[in-house]
RNA sequence: GAGACGCUAGCUCAGUCGGUAGAGCAACUGCCUUUUAAGCAGUGGGUCCCGAGUUCAAUUCUCGGGCGUCUCACCA
């Protein structure tokens, strides 16, 4: 949308213009003056009312057409409402259709059979209105379930034309394609796209399904706080705001997992939230500044635990959603049939590369990461090189879901390091498809080592922006004793992806971030 | 953060080796009572993203800016 600024001479709106909210004005372009026009006809000429405020919809195309018995006499009648998507008329009688909820059904307008007056109204109709009809529903001359309407309401005349697309055998024409303005006007991209609505309602299924199988496990779902003077639970920048009665700053959270864990502590012993974290971060194809996460934590269960409730959370979505574990993704088939592959970090370092870095030096592991131009934040520490190499060498070959486990403990300082050997955490990541979509921990409970860790952590700020800042009121927490506790962490936007076949983040995000347009 | 590409009518796109632009759909007028990418005849519609430079002349060339898409790097 062009914003132009101009000054008029006298002070009176010209009338070619559109004022916006913000004062500023847009020029009005033929097609919308025209369509006020016939607005203005509809009010004065036929003396309807272009907004009225209800309308008795009973009926659904999708319902109606798949109901639709040709032996039945006489035949239903349905009432239904809906947006004018095509219009083809031919004199005295016209057809058009309809899309509703569900989907679009073909209407029969004839004059002799609504009349002059509604006819008129029916002239005056532009695609994008939206219109109650009634009528008897019949098969066409070539085969289609049609409502041959009796009766028509205008119930929302539209003033801002639609994009015109057009479909024929599966093939579109003219289709919406320019990205941004399908993804600045999700309202149209949603009417006129094919598809688009059906992603969509499959990411609610996905979250839908995802809720029942926890709460079946009797795990409560809450509610814990956006905005949060500490953040802290991963490695990001913060989005940073002002409270001004509290005259302090506020964060929003990068993560669920501070807030979850005080209710582990005050006796919730199974507990998740699905909700939004945000990341002051760059923006791509599988990153958007605010995105949506499951977090889970189970008390009185380890990692081994979490990695049960994630096959089965994937799976039975899967199965739920697309019904089967068979996906294919960009070209590659995945299946995901549990049990998954698991694998330590060490393991698969060997396994895709070769290099068993159980026993190779510093100096070795160093010569590595040099050689793939790959660089840790600050000093060399052994676990997060190992860490960085995995990262560079192995996670993108992981196409099939394999739980990668056994992190390095500097990884992460919100994890208990494994019984035989210290070096390494109860952790796992499941990748599917080269990308992260589920971490999970043992949770660390021992508050002594907790106070350590997340302080040592805090220091690293000084070379690592992102380590989060101590948070004294979460190791207080800890301190009053936590359970054993497993947590995971799901990264719903890409199950999504993933179970959508789509490849941007912002495909499957109704409102994705966009900077304003000017 | 880096690179490539794009921005022309409401939408999808042509085009201008520099002389202010076209098509299809949509719109408007007329015809048409079983059409379906309806059809037929006609009409209108554009600050060619913004700014500067070069030029007699820039939508086109150069530079700068804006916004986006894709790829690469990083975080989920």
């Amino acid at each position: 949308m062009m914003i132009f600024q101009r000054t008029w001479t006298n002070t009176g709106i010209h009338p070619g213009h559109i004022i916006l909210l913000d004062g500023q004005m847009e020029e009005e372009s033929a097609l919308i003056r025209i369509r006020k026009e016939k607005l203005k006809e509809i009010r004065e000429d036929l003396g309807i009312n272009p907004y009225p405020y209800t309308y008795d919809v009973c009926d659904y195309s999708a319902e109606i057409i798949a109901g639709f018995d040709e032996t039945r006499v006489p035949e239903r009648t349905v009432s239904i409402a809906g947006r004018i998507m095509t219009i083809r008329e031919m004199g005295k009688a016209s057809f058009c259709t309809i899309q509703d909820r569900d989907g679009r059904i073909q209407l029969y307008v004839a004059l002799n059979t609504i009349g002059e007056e509604s006819y008129r109204l029916f002239k005056k109709l532009d695609i994008g209105d939206i219109i109650g009809v009634k009528g008897p529903v019949k098969k066409t001359r070539t085969g289609e379930i049609t409502v041959f309407i009796t009766s028509l309401t205008l119930l929302a005349k539209n003033i801002r034309p639609l994009p015109v697309v057009k479909e024929k055998d599966g093939e579109v024409f003219d289709a919406f394609a320019d990205k941004e303005l399908r993804y600045r006007n999700r309202h149209v991209d949603l009417i006129v796209t094919p598809g688009v609505k059906e992603t969509f309602l499959k990411r609610i299924a996905i979250i839908r399904n995802f809720k029942k199988i926890l709460d079946a496990k009797n795990f409560n779902e809450v509610e814990t706080p956006v905005l949060q003077p500490v953040y802290g639970g991963a490695a990001a920048s913060p989005f940073t705001s002002w409270h001004n009665a509290l005259d302090m700053t506020l964060y929003l959270r990068i993560s669920l997992e501070p807030y979850l864990k005080r209710l582990i502590v005050g006796g919730f012993d199974r507990v998740y939230e699905i909700g939004k974290c945000f990341r002051n971060e760059g923006i791509d194809r599988t990153h958007n500044p605010e995105f949506t996460m499951l977090e889970l934590y189970q008390a009185y269960a380890d990692f081994n635990d979490m990695m049960a409730i994630t096959e089965e959370l994937i799976e039975q979505t899967a199965l739920a959603v697309n019904g089967s574990t068979a996906i294919s993704y960009e070209g590659k088939e995945i299946e995901l049939k549990t049990p998954w592959k698991r694998l330590r970090v060490t393991d698969a370092l060997k396994e895709y590369t070769g290099l068993d870095v159980m026993v190779m030096s510093d100096d070795e592991l160093r010569a590595e990461l040099e050689k793939r131009d790959a660089h840790l934040k600050g000093d060399f520490v052994r676990g997060l090189a190992i860490d960085e190499l995995f990262k560079v060498l192995v996670e993108d070959r992981l196409i099939q879901p394999v739980f990668i486990t056994h992190h390095p403990v500097e990884t992460t300082p919100l994890c208990k390091p494994d019984y035989d050997d210290e070096r390494f955490l109860q952790r796992f990541e499941l990748f599917i498809n080269g990308t992260e979509i589920a971490n999970a921990y043992s949770e660390s409970n021992d508050p002594v080592f907790q106070r350590k860790t997340l302080y040592e952590q805090s220091l690293r700020r000084a070379v690592d922006e992102e380590a989060p800042p101590m948070d004294e009121n979460f190791v207080q927490a800890i301190e009053t004793g936590m359970p054993p506790t497993g947590g995971l962490g799901i990264g719903i936007d890409r199950v999504v992806m993933l179970l959508t076949g789509e490849t941007s983040i912002r495909d499957v995000l109704l409102f994705p971030t966009m900077r304003p347009q000017d």
